[in-house]
Parts: structure tokens; C-alpha cells; sequence
RNA sequence: GCUGGGUUCGUAUAACGGUUAGUACUCAAGAUUCUCAAUCUUGCAAUAGGAGUUCGAUUCUCCUACCCAGUACCA
């Protein structure tokens, strides 16, 4: 029988999606895809206490960043669909808002004898675990200890239907069978078996707040979702009998989901799972959008830091799966033609922060210059700098532009002088923001000089010959392009047997500031003449 | 503690039971250049330990060690 794809991501709106939460997402966004299934997306809120305002739209964006698009749950607008409609045939998709569905299969369980009432309070409950603490033991709610506690299994049947009209804190609980063995298969770790003995009566169902707990709300919203295969974190590995005998009580077994489990991403460096303390103590983010929570505090976001959602999710895809090649380099498309479940690793994956930086890099070299320099531009004008279409627009009124296309001191830039800068520079940026430190003298002259250069190149007998080369530089009436003035400047100096190196390191540290960084022709060829022989006259007269 | 899961270079991973155990990131050296990057070349570096099955084990079985998760009226 062939049975449509469906699979669900079902985040708990308790605060911002953590990396290892979007890439949970995404390998159940990819199999769908593949599959040519539904992504759903299913909001479980039945915590009343651990609700976060803004989760649930950070979450549903930060999705949407990554070009994780749902199918079903949540409408065009971003917003959790809470009306039926034939593309949302199960609205709504938040658990909070599905409240009266729960009790009714609750009731089921107990009626066909898979569960029970419970009248403990959470007091009793807690001394019950100290006294065990105390004798060194583990408190298990389980079938060696209902029979002491309060519930419809130990008191009389009036009493239990006292209590249940008239007190509100009960539960209802699943009657874990004795020494029964679980049979289960994952989709990632093969075959498992568990013996019920070791589980306890986990509870269902709550009266006080008439909402069920992730484990029935789970089972019962899979089911009507008709969701065909839970891909999830392997957080929920043990908890898996549980669901298996869940199925197998409501008569459901014909329909059960497939599962796999996911293992956790793990910190770089020791031992654990990845924390946001990792994150901000080695300056990584570990969430997708940069997150404020109601106290105020804010955590960095992938996005913010200035990654590329596509370097971000094809990192991601390939920390725990692989191709079964040498392939690293993956588009959506390809990821969702190349995805396979039983490529996914079993152990968990110690993030590595070079790696993301080496896969922003790639994405960075892959765009066009014309895409960078419409992403530089904000950036650019945050320092200050103002940026034209063309030359002879209306803006540019009074603008005196060089040959390159700028206007160095009113600071007025064409698009296609940043594009010129871009398309030299490119290699050795990682993220668009780096742009500004790697070509800044570009843009605005240098009005400090790096110390230790100072004193390195700016010799006396060095100092000296800068003035003749800036007297040559004047003079020069050749082409004005890199490759002229290159060589034009190379012959000067060579002619006149002064080193090489030392002078042109003087020269850079009087034009960038700095005796490292990019070539001179490079910088003289985009600044100018008038520029550069300014630049040399600021630098000689605060140096000297 | 108990239950379950896991273990190949520092990291991510590859290897029908038969390979000099491959690739990428990182790191190091060299080449190149006016410097710094980039680039190119080369290099360092792993099957957790022990039994067993087998002609042969990274691969199968068992034991040990270590790591992770769960052990809530949280998800």
C-alpha cells in the first residue's frame, strides 16, 4: 500500500530554535520534499507554564530564512493556521487550540482498561521521590508502586467518582504492562527492544488545566495528521515504547508512523550538547536569527552575524549526513535529490565553527559581484559613505569623480566602483561585513599609521625616497590602470636600485595606513592621483 | 544508580568481510608576490581496549572503558 509522505516538525514554543532544532526541521523538510510529501508544521504548546511570547514567530522566521517552507500549519503570512481550509484541512495546528480533542481519546485509554485515574498531588508525588532518594532508590511510577498510590486502581470505585467531580488535580495516567517486550524499528538505528518493566505510567492527561501531555497530544495529532514518518531528536528515543504501546491501544498500529531518530549536535570542544553558553563563550551563534528574550538579554543569529541562509543550511545538512561522494557543496534542490535517511550518521555531531565560516566563504565567492555590491551598500552607508547608481544621476550633482568612479572627498561612490572593489577583493572575504576592514582606505583615507609599521618601514633613508615617488607619481601620464601603473612604478623603483619591498611598504603604509594589505597599484589605480599624492603629503607631514 | 543509544585522523565523514584506511575543514612547510590574504604543491594526523567468528575484521558477536540521552502533571 502506498502511503502519502507526510511528516510534521512540532517545536514547543518555550523559546528561540536552536541549530540543532532548524536542522531537525530541514532533514524533515528534505525527505518530504523528496518523497513529494507534506511538511507540516505543528505548534506544541500544551506547557501552559513554559510559554514564550515571540517563540512561535521567531521560529516560523527563522524557518523562512532558510528557505524551509511548510506545506501545511502555517499560512503565506508566516501565521499558524487556526481555521480549517482544504490546503489546512487539520486546523488548527496549535495544540492549546486543539484542547477539546484530547480528553475524549484520554477517556478511550481508560475505558479499554490502558489507563487510569490519578489523585496524587504533586506533594505526595515529591515525597514519595525524596523517600526513595533517601533509600538510595529511584522513584518509578510504575506497576510495583500504583498499588500504594491514589488512583482509580486502589480506591474504591465511589471515591474515585468523588474525586473526580470535586477535586481538580488529577490525571490520568498509561497502565504500563508487566514484562512485555517492546519490538521496535528506527529508520536510523535498526532494530530495538525494550522491556516495559523498566518503564514507568507516564501521565496523559491533566485535569487541572484540561490539557494533555506531549505524549498523547503527539500520538493523537500524528494519527489525525495521518503523519507517515517522525523524524525527531533522539531526546525522545526513550520514550518510544511509550509511543509504540500507545498505537498499539488505540487500535492504531495498521497506521503507526515509521520513526528515526536524530542524534544531538554536540558542543566543538569537550564533552555535551551544543548550549548557547558554547556559543557566546568560542563566538558562535548557536541560534538561526538573533533572539531577545522577555528579560532583555539577546543572543547572536547566524543571519545577523552575516552568513548566507544557504551556507547555513548546506552546513547543517552535512553535520550528521553525507551523499555517500565527495560532494560538500549543496543547493536545496540538490540536498532534497541527494537526501536519504540511512546516510544519516548514528552518533551525535560535534559542531565546527571553521567549517561553517569555510562554507560562508564558498557561498560568498559563488555570488556575482553585482549581488555583493547591493548587499555592501547598506553597510557601507552605516560608515558614511554615499553610493550613486551612475555618474550623472541627479544625487551626483557637484560629485568630482575620478576615473574609477569616485569621489574620494565628499565620499560619494558609484555602484560600479564598489563593484570594481568587490570583484578584487572578493577572495578574501567570508562574510559581506569583511569588505569594509579588507578595503576600508578605499573608501576613506587612513588618518592613523599602524606603530609597528611605522618604525619598521618608515626609515629615514626610506621616508626620503617617498617624496620622489610622489613627485614620479604626478608626473605619470601613462594609462591609469593597475596593470600601467604597476609596472610603471616597478621600473621607476627598480631604476633607481632602491629595494623593492621596503619602498613599496612605505608607500602602502602612507596610503592604507598599514604596511599589509592590498596591492598598490590596486589602491592607487581606484583612489586616484589627486588622492593619492594627499594621502602621501597627510602621511609625511605626521610622520616627519 | 537504572534503561536506552553511541564510539574511524583535532573536527565532519568515506571504505559489498580483502584499499598503501580515502576526502573536506583546521594546522604546518614550500612555491608565488611589494606586504597581507588568496592560490598552488607537499606534509602531519584515525579504526577506544580486549576476546571471539573467519584464510582474512574498520565492517559480524561478546566483554570492558568512555561519551550522550531519558529517568517531570517539560517538550
Amino acid at each position: 500500500m502506498e502511503r502519502r509522505t507526510r511528516v510534521r516538525f512540532a517545536p514547543s514554543p518555550t523559546g528561540p530554535l536552536h541549530m540543532g532544532g532548524v536542522r531537525t526541521a530541514l532533514y524533515n523538510y528534505l525527505y518530504a520534499k523528496q518523497k513529494g510529501g507534506d511538511f507540516i508544521i505543528r505548534i506544541e504548546d500544551t506547557d501552559s507554564h513554559r510559554f514564550v511570547p515571540g517563540a512561535e514567530e521567531y521560529i516560523i522566521e527563522a524557518l523562512n530564512w532558510c528557505g524551509i517552507i511548510p506545506d501545511e500549519g502555517v499560512d503565506a503570512n508566516g501565521k499558524v493556521v487556526e481555521e480549517a481550509s482544504p490546503k489546512h484541512p487539520h486546523a488548527p495546528y496549535r495544540q492549546s487550540q486543539r484542547k477539546p480533542i484530547y480528553r475524549k481519546y484520554a477517556e478511550q485509554l481508560i475505558a479499554n482498561g490502558y489507563a487510569y485515574y490519578a489523585f496524587d498531588t504533586a506533594d505526595e508525588l515529591a515525597n514519595a521521590r525524596n523517600e526513595a532518594e533517601a533509600a538510595k532508590e529511584t522513584f518509578i511510577y510504575n506497576q510495583t508502586t500504583r498499588e500504594k498510590m491514589r488512583n482509580s486502581l486502589t480506591l474504591p470505585e465511589e471515591e474515585v467518582k468523588k474525586l473526580l467531580e470535586e477535586t481538580t488535580d488529577w490525571t490520568i495516567r498509561f497502565k504500563m504492562p508487566v514484562d512485555t517486550v517492546v519490538k521496535m524499528d528506527d529508520l536510523i538505528r535498526g532494530h530495538i527492544e525494550v522491556n516495559t518493566s523498566t518503564l514507568d505510567d507516564k501521565v496523559l492527561w491533566k485535569r487541572a488545566d484540561e490539557l494533555p501531555t506531549y505524549h498523547l497530544a503527539n500520538i493523537v495529532d500524528d494519527h489525525l495528521m495521518e503523519i507517515s514518518e517522525v523524524i525527531r531528536g533522539e531526546e525522545w528515543l526513550p520514550s518510544l515504547p511509550l509511543h509504540y504501546m500507545l498505537y498499539k491501544a488505540f487500535g492504531w498500529e495498521e497506521t503507526m508512523p515509521r520513526f528515526a531518530h536524530l542524534s544531538l549536535l554536540l558542543k566543538p570542544v569537550g564533552n555535551g550538547k551544543l548550549s548557547k553558553r558554547d556559543g557566546d563563550k568560542m563566538g558562535f551563534p548557536v541560534f538561526p536569527l538573533k533572539w531577545t528574550n522577555p528579560e532583555g538579554e539577546t543572543s547572536r543569529g547566524y543571519r545577523e552575524d552575516g552568513y548566507f541562509p544557504e551556507a547555513f543550511v548546506n552546513m547543517l545538512a552535512m553535520l550528521g549526513w553525507n551523499p555517500g561522494d565527495d560532494r560538500e557543496m549543496f543547493t536545496m534542490e540538490e540536498l532534497i535529490a541527494a537526501f536519504s535517511l540511512d546516510k544519516v550518521q548514528k552518533a551525535g555531531a560535534k559542531f565546527n565553527p571553521e567549517k561553517a565560516h569555510w562554507y560562508n566563504r564558498e557561498y560568498l565567492r559563488l555570488k556575482t559581484d553585482e549581488e555583493l555590491t547591493d548587499l555592501l551598500v547598506p553597510i557601507l552607508e552605516e560608515h558614511g559613505m554615499n553610493v550613486v547608481d551612475c555618474p550623472k544621476c541627479a544625487l551626483t550633482a557637484g560629485a568630482d569623480f575620478n576615473v574609477a568612479g569616485a569621489d574620494m572627498q565628499k565620499h560619494i561612490f558609484t555602484k560600479e566602483y564598489i563593484n570594481g572593489v568587490i570583484a578584487f577583493t572578493k577572495e578574501r572575504a567570508t562574510f559581506v561585513k569583511d569588505f569594509w576592514d579588507i578595503a576600508h582606505y578605499l573608501f576613506v583615507a587612513p588618518e592613523e599609521f599602524t606603530q609597528k609599521d611605522v618604525d619598521k618601514f618608515w626609515r629615514p633613508e626610506i621616508a626620503e625616497k617617498i617624496g620622489s615617488l610622489a613627485s614620479f607619481i604626478k608626473e605619470y601620464d601613462g594609462t591609469w590602470s593597475v596593470e600601467a601603473l604597476e609596472a610603471a612604478l616597478e621600473e621607476f623603483i627598480k631604476g633607481n636600485e632602491w629595494p623593492m619591498g621596503k619602498v613599496m611598504n612605505a608607500l602602502r603604509l602612507t596610503l592604507a595606513g598599514s604596511a599589509s594589505g592590498l596591492g598598490i597599484a590596486d589602491i592607487i589605480a581606484r583612489i586616484g592621483k589627486a588622492e593619492t599624492l594627499r594621502r602621501i603629503a597627510f602621511a609625511e607631514e605626521k610622520l616627519n
